[in-house]
DNA sequence: CACTTTTATGCACGCGCGTGCAAATTCCTG
DNA sequence: CAGGAATTTGCACGCGCGTGCATAAAAGTG
């Protein structure tokens, strides 16, 4: 054992001890690299007793792919956001890429985040994002500084990007009908804030599958400025307090889970009426505590898993001939509808 | 204007462009760069009509200092992790950093993420898990891979390691003073899985604080094999459903919010018992969800915006003379206790 | 066994920037 | 305005590895 210990090992170590050169040492490490059996077995071996891995940030800097992408994200309040990550990180780890989380801080700190990872040559960057306007896209693509713009969990018909999310076309329409069978009438729709580049089939689904059935006049709608439960609550408080008891709705079909959480506290803690007796509640994305008994929601589970390895798909094609991709999730019934 | 544009610009287009040498580019994009302010005027110029920003990659490669750290999750079921990797994705990004985030996929996963981290060339690793084994240790810091360990949101008594979190003591003597004060008799605590290696105060704390109070008996104490709302529901369903109704306590003492919303969602749904009326819970996080009406939960708040800035110094200073760092939070008094 | 095909290996060059020091320039003082 | 101090700038070398091609070794053929 030479005591060259305690250094950073490099190829060059390695094809020393194995007797080959540092080429031979990074086909080794390629797993399609073509070498023969024993020279890997002689480099294996070697680098197993110096403790070698390659450095990915050199392995970067030379070839023109980093095996990173970033994540943006802007919206950590929502714990949904929890389990994209968590789906997201394990999936592109298990696929050789490593995750670069970005906080969007502000509004207008879209294009900053995106030059940020850019610095770091990111092979796409993945936005996770509830807002995020054009200025991201001229960014990204016009200033050539990322080499791939996907819209994670959203719809974006912003050309040059990709998006990769649930069907909720599907999705939304399985819950309306699921609604029109039980006899529901006066529904209301609780949004989130009014986005434009990026948004969510899910209202206009709603809307269009519910008038079908039904005919005039159209559901109500109100928009929450916010993903948040607190803002929802107070939301649905003053929009009910203010309504004529017989025009009340009798469900009330949210955008996604928090929203729905907060309108069952709303309905239940400010407004003393029964969840799901008086009015009903669905949700969207089936997060941990729609299924606790205290809220026993009906929602629906976008499919995070298949989502995150079609992004590997992509990623792994380098984006050639990428198309959207939007999958089918799993509606899911619980009491509270 | 030159159509050299679409392609990489590196330090030394602007240098021609704006009529000085590389270094001096790279001298006007460093803060305390040694430059004349006309240089870099210059520069800056100069960079902003060619859009060049330094890649960070090669800088990384080139200096021994990647402002890259890693953070090591291993799980994601929390919400109140959202909140630490909000606050600390968010104050590493204004102080210069990038954020690499590692899943620790299983038990044993720690050295492998380990690695995966320092393959970047990490500045430090940033552990903020629950679980974790002194395997991590070794090979962060045996094999010189990772420069620095950090625990954070965690107290570690493993050496070569720093810990960087709330002070848990300071914490739990305030709730449990709390609690002697409204005259509760028979606390349960509530905890988590019995780690070694990293672990809480608050157990602990709240047992001698108590004791040292009440003399005996000691207050009973249950373990959950996870931090999790299902798991810690469960738990306490069938520990007080066993229970004699004599020796029933009025009081669960929880390690975390977690376990709290778990703990009421047992007693209001499942035993039908009254919180607080009958058993009063208090937490420790406060996650958004402690706040809604529907659990109104007493809790403690970490200081993460405090705990994430003592980091950034940490990093700064290269880890040189770093010490533990526990910060005292803000106890959030509600209705739940 | 000579010769072609296939498979393995070696190598020059470059990726974009930092470090440490030497050379050049500017500033100041009497 | 000379002479030295202070400030500013330039540069050789290296960080660790990938790409593409040329060469060497092995395998196959008649």
């Amino acid at each position: 054992m030479d005591e060259q210990s305690r250094e950073t090992v490099t190829a060059d170590d390695v094809a020393l001890r194995a007797g080959v050169s540092r080429w031979t040492v990074a086909r080794a490490f390629k797993k399609d690299g073509v070498i023969s059996e024993k020279a890997r077995a002689k480099v294996m071996a070697a680098s197993a007793e110096l403790g070698y891995v390659p450095d990915l940030l050199a392995a970067s800097l030379a070839s023109d792919r980093s095996n990173l992408v970033a994540l943006l994200v802007d919206d950590f309040d929502n714990p949904h956001k929890l389990v994209m990550l968590e789906r997201l990180t394990r999936i592109l780890r298990e696929a050789g890429y490593g995750t670069l989380l970005v906080n969007m801080l502000g509004e207008s700190d879209a294009p900053e985040a995106l030059l940020t990872a850019s610095q770091r040559r990111v092979d796409a960057a993945v936005v996770i994002g509830t807002q995020f306007d054009e200025g991201i896209r001229r960014t990204a693509l016009g200033a050539k500084r990322v080499k791939q713009l996907i819209i994670f969990a959203r719809a974006s018909t912003t050309p040059g990007t990709i998006s990769i999310g649930c069907d909720d076309i599907a999705a939304m329409t399985e819950i309306t009908r699921h609604l029109l069978g039980k006899g529901f009438k006066r529904p209301l729709f609780l949004a989130g804030p009014n986005t434009e580049s990026t948004r969510l089939m899910r209202k206009d689904t709603f809307l269009s599958v519910w008038s079908e059935a039904h005919g005039a006049p159209p559901p109500s709608v109100i928009h929450v400025a916010d993903y948040s439960m607190a803002l929802a609550c107070e939301a649905v408080t003053t929009y009910l307090s203010d309504l004529d008891e017989t025009l009340r709705p009798d469900v009330i079909v949210c955008e996604n889970d928090v929203l729905a959480l907060g309108a069952i506290d709303a309905l239940r803690h400010k407004l003393g009426l029964a969840v799901p007796a008086e009015v009903a509640v669905t949700g969207f994305d089936d997060v941990a505590l729609a299924a606790s008994p205290a809220y026993d929601l009906t929602t629906y589970r976008q499919p995070v898993t298949e989502m995150a390895h079609a992004l590997v798909r992509v990623l792994d094609n380098g984006g050639r001939n990428a198309t959207d991709v939007f999958l089918p999730g799993k509606f899911i019934k619980r009491g509270s509808a």
